[in-house]
DNA sequence: TACCGAGATATGGTATGCCATTTGAACCTA
DNA sequence: TAGGTTCAAATGGCATACCATATCTCGGTA
């Protein structure tokens, strides 16, 4: 996720090169973004630049504005409810369905996540990084391709605007180290009910915590 | 769904003619498929002829077989299995979603739609095309467009296969349409819960009618 | 006849060129 | 000075050209 990745083409280069701009910062929700500039940033030719861009554009991180060229997404309060009722379903299911079918080194190396977590409370870069990282592999252990890509995809666009993780907030970023512990202990045991309940909540938590923050409106 | 859309520009009438050549049975899974081939099909250029296919891909309706070229994906069991497992969820969470959010409006659209059912029971790709159009149309009484997306990717996906679905037996499509009336009275009389149990219900019959269709493995 | 190799062909990946439209700004006019 | 007009730059959409590689075909050879 951290853009250390090996795309084979110069089209996946793009891609990746965009997207983490956009997660780590870089670039920010109403941001325009041009075939022109991407290209003569990674010096490579229009074409693949504007295959990744279109790829980004079909997954909902970059806008068309019809008239004016290409933005980072702006979500909107409709579009972000929707995002976390979305989220809220599928990262249930994906809890349960690590609880059911993860390998017993997928646990371990899920235990040992949380067991890192606790030591980057003070660091709030760390604990988005390690959060997404927390999350990818709760949905690696899932073994469901096609709901680790869809929530991959929406976590992607709600942290495009940094200033609404709710990871700034230092009490936010221990109560989340304790509902990661707990999921991870459910999924590890194997309760597939418990882990379920466990995801729902720290979603809705995550909702809830990032509506205090009453951001402007984008 | 079916074809006669307005695709602004040629990259997007590229992605649809195909994705419809596919939903229909012009192409199969295995067939391969060339940007040349496509652009002199389209009378367009490769460029937004790749772009169309790129984004098939992106969405697994291509396959992008390393040496070989694109072709339309084919899907093993365990693919399967998990795109049930995601529809599942996705559908329940939709149902649910529409008993609370559809407008007036919608819910006449959507019990109409279930009237006009009955009498296609005879007609086996009326009964495919109208059933696409029935949860189409529950998807949109959601108000969610991320579970609408993914879920019509995952049904696109699926009906790829036009020898997998189910509704090529007479009792299967009997059965559907009395799902099918269940599901979109629980929704208009705003069940939540019944929408949601209806729904999940649907999609497992579906589930397990197409596996007892017992078709070799792709 | 069977097998192997060279050339032709198909294909994807990339770069570049052209065009229409839009935006932005300088400049001219009232 | 304010407002409008015109022209240049930027941008997206599409077409085409070039290249490397993989596949296919066909003919020659043992």
């Amino acid at each position: 996720m951290t853009g250390r990745s090996t795309s084979s083409n110069l089209a996946d280069h793009a891609y990746e090169a965009v997207r983490d701009a956009i997660a780590d910062g870089t670039l920010s929700p109403g941001d325009r973004i041009s075939e022109y500039k991407t290209a003569d940033w990674l010096k490579i030719s229009r074409t693949p630049a504007r295959e990744g861009l279109l790829r980004l554009q079909a997954e909902g991180l970059l806008a068309n504005h019809p008239r004016r060229g290409l933005v980072v997404a702006s979500i909107d309060s409709e579009a972000l409810k929707e995002i976390f009722v979305a989220r809220e379903v599928m990262e249930r299911a994906i809890a349960g369905q690590a609880a059911r079918n993860a390998s017993g080194p997928e646990l371990d190396q899920l235990i040992a996540l949380t067991d890192r977590e606790a030591g980057l409370v003070e660091d709030r870069d760390a604990m988005i990084r390690h959060n997404r990282a927390f999350h990818g592999m709760i949905r690696a252990c899932a073994h469901n391709r096609y709901l680790m890509k869809f929530t991959n995809t929406l976590e992607d666009i709600v942290a495009a605007d940094r200033r609404g993780t709710s990871l700034v907030d230092i009490a936010r970023r221990h109560a989340v180290i304790g509902e990661h512990r707990a999921l991870a202990e459910a999924v590890a045991a194997r309760d597939v009910a418990r882990a379920e309940e466990l995801a729902a909540h720290h979603i809705r938590q995550s909702y809830a915590a990032r509506l205090k923050l009453k951001l402007p409106e984008a």
